[in-house]
Parts: C-alpha cells; sequence; structure tokens
DNA sequence: CTAAAATTAAAACGCATGTTTAAAATGTAC
DNA sequence: GTACATTTTAAACATGCGTTTTAATTTTAG
C-alpha cells in the first residue's frame, strides 16, 4: 500500500507546480504552503531556504532526464542524423511522466523559468551536475553535423534550448490561441511532435555565406 | 542645441537599461530612480504607476519597431523565401539605435522578459497595439511556406519567437562563454548573423508524417 | 508508560516593495 | 514681483516577502 503523503512531498509537489506556472521567484512560500496545506514554517525546516527547495524540485527531474538521455544518446546508431538526436529526447521526457503525471510538461517548464531568470546558483547548479551531459549532447550534434563548425554549434544548440524551453513556459497560452483560432486542441506532448521537426531544420540549415 | 534630460527621459532611459538586464519585476522603482538620480515619487508623478512605466518603455521601441517591420514586409519581391522573410528584421532592428545607442539588444531584450514573465497586461498591450502587424508576418510566412499548414505555420512563428527572445535575454551570459570556450568574441550584432538561417531552416522544414 | 527526539504550529522579525501624502522648491505668466 | 501651477523632495504607509523563534504537538525508543 501506498504511504500517507509526507509534509516533504506535499511542498515538493505543491511547489513544482506553481513554480512551473509561475516562476520561481514569483512564487511565494506562502502560495506553495497554502497550495501543499502544511504550515509555512516547514519549508525552512525541512529544506532550510527556498533556494534549497527550488533546488530540490529540479532534482527529481534532473536526477531521472539527465542520465536517460546521456544513455539515449550514447546508443545512437552510426551515420545518426540531427533530427535521430533529438528523437532521443522521447524516451527521456516520456519516463518523468514516472516521477509525476504531467513530469514531462512541468520539466520543460521549470527548465524554461530556471533559463529565464537567470537564477545564479541554479544554473551554477545545473552546469555542476550535468554540464557532461550537456558537452555529450554538444559532441553528439557535432558529430551529426561536422560541416558546423564548434562555435556555430554552441549557438544553434542554444537557439534550440530557446525555442524548446519558450515554447513550453508559453504553452499553455499559446495552446489555448491555437485552439481559439483553429479550433484544434493540441495536447502538450504533440507539441514536441511539431517542435522536433523544426529544431532539426534548424540545426541543419546551411551556415550564411 | 539638445535640451538638457527631463527627468521623465532620466527615469526611462535608466529604466529600460534596467529592465533588459534583470527583468521587469526583478527591477525595483529605487533601483531605476537611484540609477537616474532622481526621486523615487518622481515614477509616480510622471507614469502613475510601475505598469504604465514599463508600457511606455516599450512603447518607444514597438512604435518604431513595428511599423516598419510592416513596410518591409510588404516590399518583399514576389517568390521569396523564408530566408526572406527574416531578412526584414534587420532594418527594424537597425532603425532602434537611433531611438538608442543599444536599441536593437535592448528591445529584443526587452521583449524576452515581457514574454518570459507572463506579464498581462503587456501581452495585452502589445497585441492590442501591433496584433496587425503580427497577423502579417504569420501571413507572409505563410505565403513562403504555402506547403504547411495554418496551425504548423502558428507553431513555427512562436518556436522562432522563443528562439530569439531567448537568444537575447541569455545573450550577455552566452556571449561571455562561447568567448571563454572558443577565444572568440561575438558582437551582439552577429548573433542575428546565426540566428536567421536557424530561423529559416526550422520554418522550411519538412512537417513530420 | 515515559523520556527524548522529531515535527508542526503560530507569531513575530527585519527587510524590500509600490504607492501616497504633504511640504518645499522651482518654474511660469501677468 | 507677485500669484499660480508644476515639479521635486522626504517621509511615511500598507503590504508581502523569506526567515527565525518559541512553544505545542506528535512520533519514536527503551
Amino acid at each position: 500500500m501506498t504511504k500517507r503523503a509526507t509534509t516533504k512531498d506535499k511542498i515538493l509537489d505543491a511547489a513544482e507546480v506553481l513554480f512551473a506556472e509561475h516562476g520561481f521567484k514569483q512564487t511565494s512560500l506562502r502560495q506553495i504552503t497554502a497550495e501543499a496545506e502544511v504550515n509555512l514554517a516547514s519549508v525552512n525546516y525541512h529544506f532550510g531556504s527556498k533556494k534549497a527547495l527550488i533546488q530540490a524540485v529540479m532534482a527529481r527531474y534532473l536526477e531521472v532526464f539527465m542520465p536517460s538521455l546521456a544513455t539515449e544518446l550514447t546508443q545512437l546508431d552510426a551515420g545518426f542524423s540531427t533530427r535521430d538526436v533529438f528523437e532521443c529526447f522521447r524516451t527521456p521526457l516520456a519516463e518523468l511522466r514516472h516521477v509525476r503525471k504531467h513530469g514531462p510538461t512541468l520539466f520543460l517548464s521549470l527548465l524554461g523559468y530556471a533559463y529565464a531568470e537567470i537564477q545564479g546558483h541554479l544554473r551554477r547548479y545545473t552546469m555542476d551536475q550535468f554540464g557532461d551531459v550537456m558537452a555529450l549532447l554538444l559532441d553528439t550534434l557535432h558529430q551529426a553535423n561536422p560541416q558546423l563548425s564548434p562555435i556555430d554549434m554552441f549557438w544553434r544548440l542554444h537557439f534550440v534550448l530557446g525555442a524548446t524551453v519558450f515554447a513550453q513556459v508559453s504553452g499553455p497560452a499559446l495552446r489555448e490561441i491555437a485552439a481559439a483560432d483553429f479550433g484544434e486542441a493540441v495536447a502538450a506532448d504533440q507539441v514536441i511532435d511539431r517542435l522536433i521537426p523544426f529544431l532539426a531544420g534548424g540545426v541543419d540549415a546551411t551556415v550564411a555565406e
């Protein structure tokens, strides 16, 4: 049988939803503890500070996602394309559903805000912990596109991150507009189906002369 | 001869730099008025509120940029490519240098934060004021890519915005990393040279089957 | 059952924010 | 030069924030 949710988990669950919705800085501990139905002081008791809570929220996802992505990347068959590299994101993202029902969407939103609000400590944490996976990704993409210089690849990877996190951060609003304008509801998962071809096309583009 | 800067202008000039650097919400009126060397209360006296100041900052740029972009788009020669459409952004962006020395960079950063911090009032203001230009852009891109369905084009345009905006928001940090890792300094203007081929490649990509 | 440890709870602290107030200073028109 | 309007100034206000404190409560061990 499943244990009753602990205070610590109730905080994490409430925090990640609010963070994903409104960003880190703009979400207060009072909102979080109200939503989690726990006492305000319990955040500092269990996590020490808001900063530490933010890192704990990210860690739950990064610890699943990053190793999984690394595995997928290293298992690529020889002669892979850029498109194949981006397809490697599907499985690790889908696995986040195991940590939380809407894990994939939540994670990408959190990542987006982690980038947008240039939280020094978060960026440092991510890079310290998973810089090797990022380097592997950069290297793998470069293998698929040897014609691009490392610096060109560097910039294109960051354009990719930008398009991805942005699409997810403003995802709810955009899906709403899309549904209103085109009468077509789009699930969050389907956005990635539209995204991958776009990203691959961008990375594969010939450099400006 | 040029008039001495008024309090109102000193506030606008200081505000836009701080906003572009740290975002809207995270920049306080006290930082702004200290930088501008004016009294704290003068913001509310001259603009009414922080919200109104933010809109005034954006308006200075949008009023120049949007009509100029519209002009460029309508003057495209028949048979234009996606790449041609994105090249239309160069001139309007460059013109922002007339309103302020680093106008192009500032404007894109501001736009980035306006999107990232989902400021309802700002999004509404932008759409109300310049929704027609956005529609024109969407339509023009669709002309260059008639094979894409309207909803595919809708999503790709927003991926484009995401990549652009994030490239600029995290631009200073990225340029720093790039310079450290590749020993190659990149001016802010040159980022757009790397961006345009990427965006065009993404938009032109064949849709997923 | 009891004593110690871990957790929860309520309240307050110190600080920063946007905004307002009311007086002082400055500029303008006659 | 005087009266009026505009602008600047300093101070205070109300609110929300993360954090800390202290006491009550619950859980855990022996």
